[in-house]
DNA sequence: CAGTTTGTTCATTCTGTAGTGAACAAACTG
DNA sequence: CAGTTTGTTCACTACAGAATGAACAAACTG
C-alpha cells in the first residue's frame, strides 16, 4: 500500500530505529523525573543526534507541534540540559544536549527541588511558632513530631551537594 | 448562620490549624515525589496524629471519599509507609505513619524507581545489540553515546545504596 | 520596505489520571 | 443466621496539565 505520504525509510533503518529506541528511553526518565513526555522526547533526540538539530527537524522527527517544541526546548534549557548552538550560515538555532550528567542533575535539582526544600523551610517555621503557642497534652507528641520534621528537611538539604560531588566524576 | 450540619470546632482550633499546616507540607512532597495528593493527605495526617487513626477519620478529617482512602492506604502500605495497628475492642484497623526516613525512602526507591532501573538496563541491551550492528560513520558516535547512557546507569546504581546509607543515621 | 523565515505565545482541545460512590465481599455481633 | 460494620473494587466523572495550531512578533533578505 504505497498510498502513504510520507517518507517510509530516507536514511538507513537501523539508524531510526536506534534513535527511537533511545528517546523511547528518556521518554521513560521523563516520566521519573516528572516531566512531560515531549521533553523526554526533545532530549533524547538531541541526545542521541550527532550534530546540532534546528527546531522543525525535531518537529518532523519526532511529529510535535510547533509550540510542543518550543515549550519543551526552553524548559530543557532553564534546566541547563540544552544549549543554543550556532551554525554559520543558518538562520535557524540549532540545539544540542548537555551530556554532562552532574550538570544535567544540578540543573534539575535547582529547579524542580530547591524551591521545594526552601518553601518547605518557610512552612515548617510557620508550623513550629504554632506549636509554640499551644498548651495541654498534645504539645509533647507535636515537638517530637516536628523536630523529626525539622531533620528530615536538614538531611535533604545536606544530601543535595553530596550527591552532586558524587557525580563529579 | 447556624444552619450547617457539620461540628465547626470540636477539638481546640489551633491543633486543627497545625495538622492542616502539617497535611498541607505533605501534600507538597507528594507533589515532588509523583503521588497523588490524597495520598500526602493521608500521610501527611497520620504523621502528626499521636494515636492510630481508623479509616472513617481520615475520610471526615480530609474530606475523601471511602475508595481514596482504601486506595491510598493500600499504596502508603505497598511503601511501607504506613502500618496497621491492632486495637483492641475495635473492630476497625487503625494505621500509623512509619516515620523513620531511611524505610521510607528505601519502600518509594523500591516500588517507584528500582523498577525503572531494571527496565533501562534492558532497553540500554536492546540498544547496544542494535549499534552492534550498525556500520558507517554514525557507529563511532553512537557508541559513545552509548557507553555514556551506560555509565549514568551505574551511577544511578550506585548511588541508591549510598544514599541510603547517608541515611541510615 | 514587501516578503519570507524563524520562533514564541496563548486560547482551545485532548488525554490520562485522581477521586467518587455505589455495589460487593468479608468479617463480626447479638 | 439476619443484620450491621468494615473495607475493597471498579465503572464512571471531573479536572489538571500536555499538546495543538493559529495569531503574532522579530529578525533577516533581496
Amino acid at each position: 500500500m504505497p498510498e502513504n505520504g510520507q517518507s517510509v525509510a530516507v536514511a538507513p533503518a537501523r539508524l531510526e530505529q536506534i534513535e527511537r529506541a533511545v528517546v523511547d528511553l528518556f521518554v521513560r526518565l521523563a516520566e521519573v523525573a516528572g516531566l512531560p513526555r515531549s521533553v523526554g522526547e526533545i532530549y533524547g533526540c538531541l541526545f542521541i543526534c550527532a550534530d546540532p538539530v534546528p527546531m522543525d527537524a525535531l518537529m518532523e522527527r519526532l511529529h510535535l507541534s510547533k509550540g510542543a517544541v518550543s515549550q519543551g526546548l526552553r524548559l530543557l534549557r532553564s534546566f541547563g540540559a540544552v544549549r543554543t548552538v550556532y551554525v554559520p550560515g543558518d538562520r535557524r538555532d540549532h540545539f544540542t544536549a548537555e551530556r554532562e550528567l552532574r550538570k544535567l542533575v544540578s540543573g534539575y535539582l535547582q529547579e524542580k527541588v530547591v524551591p521545594h526544600l526552601r518553601s518547605g523551610d518557610e512552612r515548617l517555621k510557620v508550623i513550629r511558632a504554632l506549636v509554640a503557642e499551644t498548651n495541654g497534652g498534645a504539645r509533647k507528641v507535636l515537638q517530637e513530631r516536628v523536630a523529626q520534621l525539622s531533620r528530615w528537611h536538614r538531611r535533604a538539604e545536606q544530601i543535595i551537594p553530596l550527591l552532586l560531588r558524587v557525580l563529579q566524576q
